[in-house]
DNA sequence: CGGATTGTGTACTCCCCGGTACAATGAACG
DNA sequence: CGTTCATTGTACCGGGGAGTACACAATCCG
């Protein structure tokens, strides 16, 4: 990905995804307004200066990291899609949030959800940008529904969108409790309960 | 409540209860970090030192906020306890919260969720009231459950706490839907399906 | 070698944050 | 009336927020 050809000027010291990574960590922990540039450039082993020249600003820095976490911790999402069958793609969602919610090693919670759940005036944007990515989450599941509804994969008289909603709603408690302090385990009870809410014909 | 006999000095000008009131909409649609002073007393009708005398600080303040939060907006929660049947105590909780996030003349979302989900170091006095708030519901939930259990009125096989972690959850979920934009009726929704993942008795 | 170009570190800017000092105000009480 | 005392408004405080100016360092290209 990294293209180092033909570039002129004082080589960067530091790697990009690794300082990402770093931001990653201090914006999921703290959320966007919580989260200071002097947290931030602290943990990514860079000064200000090369934060803005890297990134651009606080709001374009939020923006990428939301990104890498889409594709990073968050991409059982994706991955929970391409299941074969309805109640597999549910199961791996609500597991694979339960999972990823808790891992020791990162945060608790989830980015996409408390990275900016109400912030200030200033921070708007930010908080657009993630109610656009539960929105986008949701969609994406509603369609793997409208699928699965075509296929047959569905009980009878089970509205895709509203079981989607159903789903997200679950995925977004569990991201909450695990920011609260439950494990693991106590989630993936969760899942299990929550999945019995339908008759799955398989 | 408020007692006036005997006070000496020049009277207050303005309603506490009302100025509570008004505080709460600010840090509810805001959070505790992105609700500044000027927010709050701009929307109290108050200065600052009128504030501070009156209510301590930014963090005594919101601590009365959240105290009639829970007797107001989120006294749904005591009173779903008091249903006669544990499923009745579960779709009272629920449909309440789809209700009470859904307010138009009220933020959306609940503040005790969004009202400080994540912050800086310097607001973690205000996430960890709102952790322990999160908890003592689900904690009140579990022991009504307990009961409904010592008295026949869950299925068998099913664990009050196991059961009350995912009604929270469920609840919870809501109100990140609530916050994200989803309506009142869609969370209805939300609620009549998360309650058939379990065969209540009656 | 000598520009041209890009990244880095220091030292700043401006602004708003929570919180407060202090004098003026207005009611109760003797 | 004058004393007492909680409340009020103004004007301020130190600190930390995001963002930047500028000189210097390190590479590429001719």
């Amino acid at each position: 990905m990294a293209d180092d050809t033909g570039r002129v000027g004082r080589p960067r010291e530091f790697d990009l995804d690794e300082a990402l990574t770093a931001a990653l960590q201090v914006f999921w922990a703290k959320g966007y307004e919580g989260a200071s540039l002097a947290d931030l450039t602290g943990a990514m082993g860079i000064t200000k200066t090369s934060m803005y020249a890297a990134f651009g600003n606080k709001e374009e820095l939020f923006r990428k990291v939301v990104a890498l976490y889409t594709e990073g911790p968050a991409s059982y999402g994706h991955r929970a899609m391409e299941e074969s069958t309805a109640r597999e793609v549910a199961e791996a969602l609500l597991k694979g949030a339960a999972r990823a919610t808790t891992q020791i090693e990162s945060p608790h919670g989830c980015l996409g959800v408390q990275g900016a759940l109400t912030t200030s005036d200033s921070g708007s944007p930010a908080r657009d940008l993630l109610v656009d990515w539960r929105n986008d989450g949701g969609s994406r599941l509603e369609e793997r529904f409208q699928r699965a509804h075509t296929e047959g994969d569905l009980p009878a008289g089970e509205d895709p969108r509203r079981l989607a909603t159903y789903i997200m709603t679950v995925a977004y408690g569990i991201a909450v409790q695990a920011a609260t302090g439950r494990s693991e385990g106590e989630l993936r009870g969760v899942a299990d309960t929550a999945l019995r809410a339908v008759d799955w014909t398989d």
